[in-house]
DNA sequence: AACTAATATATCGTATACGATCTAAAAGTC
DNA sequence: GACTTTTAGATCGTATACGATATATTAGTT
């Protein structure tokens, strides 16, 4: 019943707010990638191979935050599915580029109405306020990350 | 170039937004972390644990929003470590409560700056926008959950 | 009491995450 | 040009997540 008590009580973390809440958005989202046969990271790594280009799988992990050893495992996964290509390049044979096969393209126009449902179910009052929170989000993970170096 | 590409671009996904800050404040916890020798989802069963009581398996998992399938191993590993013990009942053998040894409970002491800690690291301009943000995410859950049962 | 339904964990299989290390190739240096 | 450093991916080990199923036990029914 002291001070700390407060501080350490579960619901009163920050952290467990965003990790509860991240975890019953990609539940959320289940549902909608099934049908597509593909899982939610998955689903962000079409996001951004949908945007155009072939990028990088070390691109690919800048936008996503992820790094070779979560990527590569799940790149092969989706290849083996022939949603995409890997090709290491001549030039630089260390590259790896990312290219969607014309399956890969073609879902893309499947799930351009997932973030719309998606939307609704969020049942938010405003769209503002969602925005709001996204950039918060945003905002947050730019401050967590900067202070992270201990270098610095 | 036409309006589906803004509604999937990455950047404009809340989900996303989620997922990376998500992610970012947990590994922002890690050196935190360490020095106690727990992961991340053992910091917070233990937040629970923290609170008194010897809840059983399933009462965490309605805190945690997690099941069996991963609370189990993850209780046997903390317990294997020391950190708990976990006692099947013998009024209802099905149930299974988890109690803290004397090293679970001192590692409270050990734990108790961490919040603050991170607090700092988020830097925000008030706490009150922090505390917003949480409440906001908590309500997003409520409502993700809710849209979930498609039988509603 | 025998049978059935419901409940509480446990187990299994698959897919992330991520720190640490490995490998090969490119880049920089003297 | 041989040597060192850096870089891009890949691999390994461990720890979650979670759908699906299994197991054991209790509760409910007739």
């Amino acid at each position: 019943m002291n001070a700390a008590d407060g501080a350490l009580r579960l619901e009163n973390q920050l952290c467990f707010a965003l990790y509860a809440a991240s975890r019953a958005v990609i539940q959320a989202y289940q549902p909608l990638l099934k049908p597509l046969g593909i899982t939610y990271p998955q689903y962000l790594a079409l996001l951004v191979l949908w945007e155009g280009g072939s990028p990088r799988v070390g691109e690919i992990g800048e936008r996503l935050d992820l790094d070779s050893a979560t990527l590569t495992p799940m790149l092969k996964r989706m290849e083996k599915q022939g949603l995409l290509a890997r090709d290491r390049q001549t030039v630089d044979q260390r590259q790896v580029r990312i290219r969607l096969t014309p399956a890969g393209k073609r879902l893309k126009s499947k799930a351009v109405g997932i973030p719309h449902t998606l939307a609704c179910r969020y049942g938010a009052e405003s769209i503002r306020q969602l925005l709001g929170l996204r950039d918060s989000l945003h905002d947050l993970r730019g401050r967590v990350r900067a202070g992270a170096p201990a270098t610095a």
